[in-house]
DNA sequence: ATAGGACCTACAGTCGTTGTAGGTTCAAGG
DNA sequence: CCTTGAACCTACAACGACTGTAGGTCCTAT
């Protein structure tokens, strides 16, 4: 069967996610309302399928839906050049690269914290000192979660 | 002046925070609700400082908001074993280390997938081909934002 | 005919803030 | 003393990207 359709938990399971995503990508205009059964159930064909994987494995990338939604916009128009696409690549390129200098820093902090602290009370407890301490490295800033 | 009392902007200026931060906080029982003004404004001392730079440092190591709140507890409680504290800083390094994996792993695909697209048109651009392939790596997972 | 799993809508909650609206208080200058 | 304007107040909504819940309907198999 060359056309097969899907029920929405098929769906959710082959781009592995909830159902309630799927229907919340709908709901914010990145997946077409699909054509419904006589009894109000959402039946979906290959190309859904294929929409929800793209958006899917976007997001894996770590792609925000903005960028995925213009990244969806640019796919479907095949004669334009892809400038575009590339520059979308590269900022996420770039800050999945600062995400990651900022978390060796804060890896670097948390051994060190770690290393002095030996098990003792928490009256001479390096990492509670650490972190109480004003004078500190305010040099991590934001993103490292 | 050895008791000098702070308006909630100075506190926030201190802390590398908003005001409604410093509320929040407040709210949420993080920080002690201060005594006010007689126009209802809140003052606060040097205990308050201390507090929110913990917090404050705390977050920028990224703890959790949970995880600070029992720190917070255990730091006044200054005869226990700081083992609980350990074992906190623990599962955080825990979290960092994995979450660097991840996003070096994350960054290799974006090279690879940048590096095969040299600028042509959509119609054949490796970066629209990989983020729609079905077949591609599920090996990334959550958490590399 | 009925059981139970999958589906439906609508809405609240998560996390850690940040922003907004609409009003009050405070310190300084005229 | 009065006015300006910055800083403060409360209460509540929004962010991103889902996830969970309540209360109901549909579909398939026995």
């Amino acid at each position: 069967m060359p056309f097969r359709e899907y029920a929405i938990g098929e769906m959710a399971r082959a781009g592995g996610c909830k159902v309630q995503t799927v229907r919340y990508y709908e709901k914010i205009g990145l997946l077409a309302e699909p054509r419904r059964t006589a009894g109000n159930q959402r039946i979906y064909d290959q190309s859904h399928m294929d929409r929800l994987a793209f958006i899917r494995h976007s997001r894996e990338m770590g792609f925000p839906l903005p960028a995925i939604r213009e990244l969806l916009e640019l796919a479907d128009d095949r004669s334009r050049s892809c400038a575009r696409v590339d520059l979308i690549a590269q900022a996420r390129l770039e800050e999945v690269e600062s995400r990651i200098q900022r978390l060796r820093a804060l890896k670097g902090e948390l051994v060190r914290m770690i290393e002095m602290c030996r098990g003792g009370r928490i009256e001479h407890c390096r990492i509670i000192e650490v972190l109480a301490d004003h004078s500190h490295a305010r040099c991590l800033a934001k993103g490292h979660r």
